[in-house]
RNA sequence: GGCGGUAUAGCCAAGCGGUAAGGCAGAGGACUGCAAAUCCUUUAUCCCCAGUUCGAUUCUGGGUGCCGCCUCCA
């Protein structure tokens, strides 16, 4: 089975066909830089993380694009209210993020470029607007003429009355039609600004994203992600912006892809409502491991409710997963017997047949929801042939752990679970438990377990001796 | 008002024409000094009402509930 992305274009699955075969451009929706992410922005992040180490383990090559907006007007606000520059602003939270997103196991964009640093690209493309007729320039702003893009709307299935009905024009806006939206505004005192032929200024929201696709993947990409939200207006204007600068003809995005909401307790995440949670917050709270796999327990278009009951259940099934993984090293250590009786070929071809069934989830839609169940299919199987074999072929941990691994990979919900530098003392402990054991001593025994407990440490005993695992 | 999404066990969640994956929690059992982990067993008239069909959770129509977007929120 090949491909099917749901593309929000049409409405409809669609067999994913990249531009040039084998390569994939993909633009993703990055943060604005003023403040640390919050757990909704955590969502597309690591869902399009999923999404892209998926296709490079189809073997395409990716170009991965997430941009930084460093300059808008939150950012001006909440500089001004730090007191610092928008510049020492973006740095911090860039930062930040980076420091966040590395922690959930995101992976670095190939591109990750910054708004004001590609000022002039904006121009460029702004200007190639206007001289394509489709933007004006009114006392130092310039705006995006809606009203001569015939595809507007195309993309969030709007009519032009209707859209109108909602618009607003906010004061001192200088627009010809409510709807027309803002590529350049003029510089106010106080505010960052650059030179350009429309005089000083900055950029407007939505065209860092045209400029800067353009720039590193050309003016028409495979697949452009971001939150449902991100819809309209921005990506509505996106398109009609990069379009209008390229007059190619071409649509700006062969597939458009939206992840659904993330609610708190079923209602939507506000400042106000005092439900707000940063990623960094969460964090604190739960393992990054269980926050990726309750982003991915559930398909990426529907909304998910963030509870801490949704969040246990996610640490509980991350624990599964790990035991498998570490029950596994811990046979690997004390049970391989090469001339075991174990039916190594019946197991690969089950294995390759959950593989073939990940694959089909995985590719259908993306659906990580269905191919985490598989995963968990590969679990059992792995727990009832370690559980029914005294001894097992070392092909058989071979081919177990390749299959974790590689499901893994992908997935980033298992993690390492390789022993650290704690491991001697914790090793001289359990080797005086067992000694107490032996003895009978089940105070001194169940002593050493509890203190282990409060450090984080399970000891779990087995026919082949005690090992221990870490909490998450 | 316009556009759209969604409704599956106590909870989370796949499936979407041939009578329901998986996870969490619970119960019983095996194993264990006790645990833990694991294994075995066990838990669903798929929101309601019509219709299409040999057959619907799955399609169509109509309800109802919840949710999102409609100018700077992922």
């Amino acid at each position: 089975m090949s491909l099917v992305l749901f593309n929000d274009l049409t409405r409809k699955k669609e067999e994913f066909i990249p531009i040039k075969p084998g390569q994939v451009s993909f633009y993703s929706c990055g943060p604005t830089v003023y403040d640390y992410f919050h757990i909704g922005n955590a969502r597309p992040f690591i869902v399009f993380d999923v999404l892209r180490r998926w296709l490079e383990h189809e073997g395409y090559n990716v170009k991965f694009v997430q941009n930084f907006t460093d300059i808008d007007d939150k950012m001006i606000h909440r500089a001004h209210k730090e007191n610092i520059t928008v510049q020492e602003l973006a740095e911090r939270f860039i930062n930040e993020y980076n420091k966040d997103a590395d922690s959930l196991g995101i992976k670095r964009p190939d591109v990750a470029p910054r708004a004001t640093e590609h000022i002039q690209e904006i121009i460029n493309t702004i200007s190639r607007i206007i001289a394509n007729g489709h933007a004006y320039e009114s006392n130092g702003d310039v705006y995006f003429d809606v009203k001569s893009w015939p595809k507007y709307g195309t993309l969030c299935k709007q009519n032009l009355e209707d859209l109108e009905s909602g618009a607003r024009v906010e004061p001192g806006e200088k627009k010809r039609d409510p709807l027309d939206f803002a590529l350049w505004k003029a510089e106010k005192p106080g505010e960052p600004s650059w030179e350009s032929p429309w005089g000083k200024g900055r950029p407007g929201w939505h065209i860092e994203c045209s400029a800067m696709s353009s720039k590193y993947l050309g003016e028409n990409i495979d697949i452009h992600s971001g939150g449902v939200d991100l819809m309209f207006p921005h990506h509505e204007n996106e398109a009609a912006q990069s379009e209008a600068a390229s007059n190619s003809g071409k649509p700006f995005v062969n597939y458009w892809l939206h992840n659904g909401f993330l609610l708190i307790d079923s209602e939507k995440m506000s400042k106000s409502l005092g439900n707000f949670m940063t990623a960094r917050a969460a964090l604190e709270k739960y393992n990054p491991l269980a926050l990726r796999f309750f982003m991915l327990s559930a398909h990426y278009r529907s909304p998910i409710n963030f509870t801490p009951e949704s969040l246990e259940q996610a640490e509980s099934g991350v624990m599964r997963l790990r035991n498998c993984l570490s029950d596994l090293d811990f046979a690997a250590e004390n049970r391989v017997n090469d001339s075991s009786n174990f039916d190594v070929k019946e197991f690969d071809a089950k294995l390759k047949d959950f593989h073939a069934k990940f694959a089909d989830s995985m590719n259908d839609d993306f659906n990580t929801a269905a191919a985490i169940g598989i995963l968990f299919d590969v679990v059992h199987l792995i727990n009832t042939s370690l559980k029914e074999n005294e001894t097992l072929p070392s092909e058989f941990f071979k081919l177990a752990k390749k299959y974790l691994l590689e499901y893994d990979n992908i997935l980033g919900i298992i993690g390492d679970v390789e022993s650290d530098s704690e491991s001697d003392e914790i090793n001289a402990l359990i080797q005086e438990r067992t000694q107490a054991r032996k003895a009978k001593n089940f105070a001194r025994s169940d002593e050493i377990r509890d203190l282990l407990k409060s450090r984080g440490i399970i000891l779990e005993d087995t026919p082949q001796g005690t090992k221990w695992k870490r909490e998450i």
